[in-house]
DNA sequence: ATTATCTATAGATCTATAGATAATGC
DNA sequence: ATTATCTATAGATCTATAGATAATGC
């Protein structure tokens, strides 16, 4: 029941998409929610504007471009995760093992990209992002899965430690962690799905079960206190 | 040195991309490579086309339209890899343990994703695949992932086999093959590569370094056979 | 006066069809 | 005669700009 003041400028000719809020965020979401769906080069600006409620020109006024609009997703999508990653991995060894982190992480990041109100994480994987306009934001996205990385090493069992390098269990780990993207295009996820896969991130750094078990265990103190 | 004969019809105004391959397969390839660099809808005929040889209207003397095309790549994409899995499958548990068997075959899928001349996996994760009018492919895929998952869950260490659904491993193990196709977006994949990957399946499902090791050993004989 | 919209449109695509043409095959 | 191309083009987009307009703010 939120009364909606009159706002300055021309009325639209339709009622906005969320009356609450910015012009500018009403465009983000109603073209995230299109690229994730649609792709980018399949969505036009015409679908965003009519989803916003207002004109095709009208977003030119909030946007110059369309990239700018995905550049501004982007940047605002991986940032979290990242921040949240830095700062468990600075607990690391003195208040919390690595394992409990590299749990604690994974469990996080599959939540987030669970409850984003439309699947933000295939954004990713559109050909588009490659292109060098985006460099920061995949360079963002590779820090990330550094973190993964250290973490990794750091928690793996030492045969796995010794046979595969920081890098490769970055990149495996990231992976396993996206199933979630994947399964959110097939199917609701389910409330179990965060343990199954921050349980198998750990299993894959070679953790035995007792070691997974006490791993769970030991990050419930990080979720609560990060999530 | 493969002499070229003429060829029945109006010459090509410009020489072909490969005169060895039929028309049809020079626009498969040509637009296959499109695909998976810059997705399809980004994509026009004329760019296929051009790498063709061959006028933009020319396509359309092969294929009725551009999704014509796409269902055609898609259509021979998965079936080598479900045939091989299957006959994989198939020696379970007579011929081959279990977890052999998942090595071998995550060691195949990763060399073929490896090998083909374009990153193809790249197209499985475009929006577009997921119209109806693609139903079959991805009927065949979760065929691959059912068995994936069949035989994670035959080969997983009895704490994970009990805590983890088989739809949900195939689910993680597939994901984890396809690590190859991020990794071909970003570096050359390495020989080392399908080791780590499948490697890291077993482990995914509880299985400690010297099981991981016996399977690999065993997984050879089968790699021999049907690579 | 400032702001946020609107209408109208230029210019650049892009897909797919129609019909002509230049080879080979018989 | 058949085949595989070509040229030309209709019709449907799509992005981004120019300039008008209807609100609020001061």
């Amino acid at each position: 029941m939120s009364i909606t003041r009159p706002r300055q400028g021309r009325p639209r000719h339709a009622p906005p998409s969320d009356p609450d809020a910015s012009a500018r965020e009403q465009i983000l979401d109603a073209a995230g929610a299109l690229f994730a769906e649609r792709g980018i080069a399949s969505t036009s600006t015409r679908m965003i504007a009519e989803r916003v409620g207002i004109r095709q020109a009208s977003l030119y006024y909030h946007f110059a471009t369309k990239e700018e609009i995905l550049a501004e997703l982007l940047a605002t999508s991986v940032r979290p995760s990242l921040h949240m990653v830095e700062r468990i991995q600075a607990l690391v060894p003195e208040r919390a093992t690595p394992a409990a982190a590299l749990y604690a992480v994974a469990a996080m990041d599959v939540r987030t990209l669970c409850r984003t109100p439309y699947n933000i994480g295939t954004l990713y994987l559109l050909p588009e992002v490659r292109a060098e306009r985006f460099d920061a934001f995949r360079a963002e996205r590779g820090r990330l899965q550094e973190s993964y990385g250290t973490l990794g090493a750091q928690a793996a069992a030492e045969g796995v430690a010794r046979s595969v390098p920081a890098e490769r269990i970055g990149e495996l780990l990231i992976q396993l962690v996206e199933v979630v993207i994947q399964i959110r295009r097939s199917r609701e996820p389910e409330a179990a799905d965060a343990d199954v896969i921050a349980s198998s991130c750990l299993r894959l750094c070679g953790l035995g079960e007792s070691e997974v078990a006490a791993a769970r265990d030991e990050s419930q103190v990080l979720l609560s206190r990060f999530g």
